[in-house]
RNA sequence: GGAGAGAUGGCCGAGUCGGUCGAAGGCGCUCGCCUGCUAAGCGAGUAGGGGGUUAUAAACUCCCUCGAGGGUUCGAAUCCCUCUCUCUCCGCCA
């Protein structure tokens, strides 16, 4: 959420913002709603002066032991009018609200403009294509052929898109998550959490989830819980209503969690495979930081993110998102994307962002610069590091040999009990 | 799941029959005085949010907030209802 007194003296800037996203809010409206609230606010204000004043005099006068009948009726029906002025402010705000809640992030000023996913520039690439001297087959026909991903079955234990992990690719998913833990809490300096993966409304608002993609989200409707679609809303949400001193920043926290995302508006998109599914594992970053320091952040935390890619030794590159396909909350964010040679093409397997104060106003965020100083809103990141099912869809198509199986990569051999290579076997 | 107790400012804690209570007192913290230094002592200050005025300054002023939401009332931290959370006991279960 943006702040209101920025967004009435900076009208144009939000204008010019939606363009780019191409995104619709009607700004005309919230003129009307905010230039009405304000007026709204002096009036009953002025009402409830009269009333506290007037009751102060009942209160003298009834300790006197005289009458107030009087001023007892006139408050009645002031009384009255308030209640009714009160209403009438309570769903202007209401409106405002929501229409509030509907205005993504603006873009920072170095984010390409563009339309959609096509129009994301390349930063970086890491590595090169592994080359082979066979046809390199994608994850879930090697995965298949190995007995290890077993779709089949879990889709009769569940449904479509769930996995069910045989041995060593069980043991792949388990290693990966390792790796990724340890690189980030020891290297990278990381503190690590585990949180729970059911929250409440309140924190999926503070994340910018609700209200405006409930549908993607599975919920049980019993106890008005949802299950997380990503480590940021528990992680995030910690912090909610918080003011952190100066000296407590930043704070950079990992999460290992799984993640359930309803995935509404993808069918027909990436069916096969591990590439989208309802239910998978994501190692998440999430940092809150001073607000000088978050794009320097941001890029170490891409850089982070990146270390995981490097350390398995696969090719991936940084793309930057452009206006038109950045999310909503997102002030800039960086994809990187694994090459899949198998699949032939990249694949998205992190995305990191920077949110500037979007998620801390929405969340309550905050921090003082120094112990008198007026508390302000904190910057909040977050990025994968990395999601754990696509990168076991990467490891089984860069790692692939001749004969089907997949080779271990140095990386995680310590983490697979000595286990070389995934070869085939029966379940 | 059942029974009970509770939720007040950074922390502890008071709040009488509803009437200057955003709130006694204490601790902590900040500033000043005192002291050779420290401790002690003395004095002052110390919740958050929003609106108006203004330069989105200072100052001034108003409103809201005593777990959350609603209600009663001229007036509620104080009375009523609903919800959430914490604690204790019982039951059930891993």
């Amino acid at each position: 959420m943006l702040d209101l007194r920025w967004v009435r003296d900076n009208i144009d800037v939000v204008q010019e913002a939606l363009e780019k996203r191409a995104a619709k809010v009607d700004l005309s409206r919230f003129k009307e709603l905010d230039s009405e609230r304000r007026t709204l606010i002096v009036k009953v204000e002025h009402l409830k002066n009269e009333r506290n004043v007037v009751s102060g005099e009942i209160a003298k006068l009834k300790k006197a032991g005289a009458a107030a009948d009087d001023k007892i009726e006139a408050m009645r029906t002031l009384g009255d009018d308030i209640k009714e002025l009160d209403g009438r402010l309570d769903e202007i705000e209401d409106e405002l609200g929501r229409l509030m809640m509907d205005i993504p992030n603006i873009p920072h000023a170095s984010v390409p403009v563009g339309e959609d996913e096509t129009c994301n520039p390349e930063i970086r690439t890491w590595g090169e294509r592994p080359t082979f001297d066979f046809e390199p087959k994608p994850h879930w026909d090697l995965g298949l052929d190995l007995g290890v991903l077993d779709f089949e079955r879990a889709a009769k234990i569940t449904r479509a898109r769930f996995v069910l992990y045989w041995d060593l690719a069980a043991r792949l998913e388990r290693a990966l998550l390792n790796l990724m833990l340890d690189l980030h809490t020891g290297t990278h300096g990381y503190t690590e959490v585990f949180p729970p993966i059911l929250v409440n409304d309140a924190s999926l608002t503070g994340t910018g989830q609700l209200p405006k993609f409930a549908d993607d989200l599975f919920k049980i409707e019993d106890d008005n819980l949802y299950l997380i679609p990503t480590a940021e809303v528990p992680v995030t949400n910690i912090h909610r209503d918080e003011i952190f001193s100066a000296d407590d920043l930043p704070r950079h926290y990992c999460a290992y969690t799984p993640c359930f995302r309803r995935e509404a508006g993808a069918y027909g998109k990436d069916t096969r495979g591990l590439i989208r599914h309802h239910q998978f594992n994501k190692v998440e970053l999430v940092k809150f930081v001073h607000p000088e320091t978050s794009y320097d952040e941001l890029e170490k935390l891409t850089a982070n993110a990146e270390a995981v890619l490097r350390a398995l030794k696969i090719h991936y590159r940084v793309i930057s998102l452009c206006t038109g396909d950045i999310g909503f909350s997102s002030a800039k964010t960086y994809d990187i994307e694994v090459w899949l040679p198998g699949f032939g093409g990249f694949k998205e397997i992190s995305s990191c962002s920077n949110f500037e104060d979007f998620q801390a106003r929405r969340a309550n965020i905050r921090f003082r610069e120094n112990p008198k100083a007026k508390p302000q809103f904190v910057h909040t990141l977050n990025g994968s590091g990395l999601a754990i099912g696509r990168t076991v869809a990467a490891v089984f198509e860069n790692y692939q040999q001749a004969d089907g199986t997949i080779l271990i990569p140095e990386a995680l051999k310590p983490y697979m009990g000595g286990a070389e290579r995934i070869e085939a076997k029966k379940f």
